[in-house]
DNA sequence: CGCCTTTGACCGGCGC
DNA sequence: GCGCCGGTCAAAGGCG
């Protein structure tokens, strides 16, 4: 103990501060004794706990309340640490050993901080986990509510009880085709041809598709699977539900971005079966399908822009027949979602001339008309989003409509969990209640359906869309850092960006 | 060897 | 009916 100090009270060690020890550490070893000990050395005689110690002239032990009477009854003088040699030995060794008891905490702690730390990151990951798994049952659970439907529209019986109870309660049955969502359309398709395709690779698939289609499409229109995309033209006097279900199909997601590579990641796994030369773009135009899964529907064109070579315009048609990664889940709802916005409830041939493009992109999205629009025109409906405009759209988003499109992607996505943790809880109802009030789609529903109840699919559809489209386009480490970039200007504070 | 890409042929829709 | 066009097929070849 060569530069400490000490002394006894009540023949009980008092103090023993290590030169070096910090004000945490003296902290730690002050709060096992009296506060007063502790006040009087920490506010009166800071600096000389650390220069000057206290020689005891009396030996015997002697009961200090205050600083003053410390000074007054002992008659101790202050000393400067030079003559620390004259400080008893057995003191020194008790102050010696309050210090290991001291640093023992103190490491004690530490352990315990650390061991926090990691039950933290664990409890993190599971969270992430949960959440992923939370996604991943939505979609079987939307898939299994299908069945059940197909079991039950098959069944003459249920169809007698459901036409009962649709005379006795049309509101309900309203909201249960409503839940009909893209998604379920789409799987009431795809359901049969799995049922043909379990012992047949996708290439006797499709030989009995050109076979069918030799033989004059004899088959009935629900027994293809992802046949060919020569979509029959919509005909209103069809009936309504083969006119959806064609439509669905053919209903698409385009996403305008950036990137240098030949195609943007989605975490789906795609095998290029044609590519064309398209009329009015220099650019072949470049056809996927998904290979996930034996018979999955969904395809996807991929094409860059002619105006601008940097430009990869994406589009995604049909919808998943089995179960994604994380990565691609996001863009798997995109499809079912953007058709679920589109083609939600029939649309008949008076709905389509309620299509106004135009109308439906500056209604839809009156804040960013610029990123995403809808285009109604033949031969089917497309919604475009356009994440070639980062800086300008946001600034103009933040805005208008604060924190509205660009944060929805932070609560999917999953390939960034650090966005999701770091921003805000969005108010995500407000916004999208007041963007879900557009469409001719829209009008067109309002005389089936609960508007109440259209809010809220086209909320979901809406929000789908564009997180799942806008968390696709994450993925590509090109726009996470054009988006990082951007979302950093608005976190830094909406003002400095004028 | 299996999977993938390439590429010319083919098919059906559509407009004239 | 013909030709254009978008979309798809499937053989051939490349690649790991």
């Amino acid at each position: 103990m060569d530069k400490g100090w000490g002394l006894t009270l009540e023949n009980k060690p008092f103090f023993g501060f290590n030169h070096m020890m910090n004000r945490r550490e003296e902290q730690l070893v002050a709060d096992h004794h009296d506060k007063k000990e502790v006040d009087f050395f920490s506010h009166h005689n800071r600096k000389p706990i650390h220069h000057d110690f206290i020689k005891k002239e009396d030996s015997n032990a002697t009961t200090i309340t205050t600083p003053s009477e410390f000074i007054v009854n002992t008659g101790l003088q202050l000393v400067t640490a030079s003559d620390q040699s004259t400080v008893d030995d057995g003191i020194s060794s008790e102050i010696i050993l309050e210090e290991e008891r001291a640093k023992n905490e103190l490491a004690q702690l530490q352990v315990e901080l650390r061991r926090m730390n990691a039950e933290n990151q664990r409890l993190r990951g599971m969270l992430t986990q949960v959440t992923n798994n939370y996604t991943a049952l939505q979609m079987h659970l939307a898939t299994l509510m299908q069945q059940q439907q197909i079991s039950t529209t098959q069944n003459t019986h249920d169809q007698i009880v459901e036409a009962k109870f649709d005379q006795e309660n049309i509101v309900p049955r309203r909201f249960l085709e409503l839940g009909r969502s893209g998604n379920d359309l789409s799987h009431n398709s795809h359901s049969s041809s799995e049922e043909r395709t379990v012992s047949k690779s996708p290439r006797n698939d499709t030989q009995v598709t050109r076979h069918n289609k030799a033989a004059g499409r004899e088959e009935s229109p629900e027994s293809e699977s992802w046949v060919p995309n020569k979509v029959p033209k919509l005909n209103s006097s069809m009936p309504i539900d083969q006119t959806t279900d064609a439509t669905m199909r053919k209903t698409r997601v385009s996403v305008r971005a950036r990137s240098e590579a030949p195609m943007i990641s989605d975490g789906c796994q795609w095998r290029k079966y044609g590519q064309k030369m398209a009329k009015g773009n220099p650019c072949p135009r470049a056809y996927y399908r998904c290979t996930m899964a034996v018979g999955c529907p969904v395809r996807k064109q991929v094409q860059r822009c002619a105006e601008d070579r940097t430009i990869l315009n994406t589009t995604y048609e049909g919808t998943h027949n089995h179960p994604l990664p994380p990565a691609a889940m996001a863009m798997a709802s995109t499809t079912s979602a953007a058709a679920n916005m589109l083609l939600s409830g029939s649309m008949s041939s008076a709905d389509e001339t309620l299509m106004n493009p135009n109308f439906l992109a500056r209604t839809m999205l009156p804040c960013s008309s610029s990123m995403a629009t809808i285009s109604a025109s033949a031969p089917f409906p497309t919604i475009t989003l356009d994440l070639t405009q980062n800086q300008n759209s946001l600034t103009y988003n933040q805005r208008s409509t604060p924190i509205s499109q660009f944060q929805i992607p932070f609560q999917s996505s999953p390939q960034h969990p650090n966005f999701i943790t770091s921003m805000p809880p969005p108010p995500m109802p407000q916004v999208l209640h007041n963007q879900s009030k557009f469409s001719g789609l829209q009008i067109s529903q309002d005389i089936h359906q609960p508007q109440q109840l259209q809010h809220v699919q086209n909320n979901r559809s809406f929000s789908d869309t564009l997180t799942a489209a806008t968390a696709a386009i994450t993925a590509d480490p090109n726009f996470t850092a054009a988006l990082a970039a951007a979302i950093s200007s608005i976190i830094t504070g909406p003002g400095k960006e004028q």
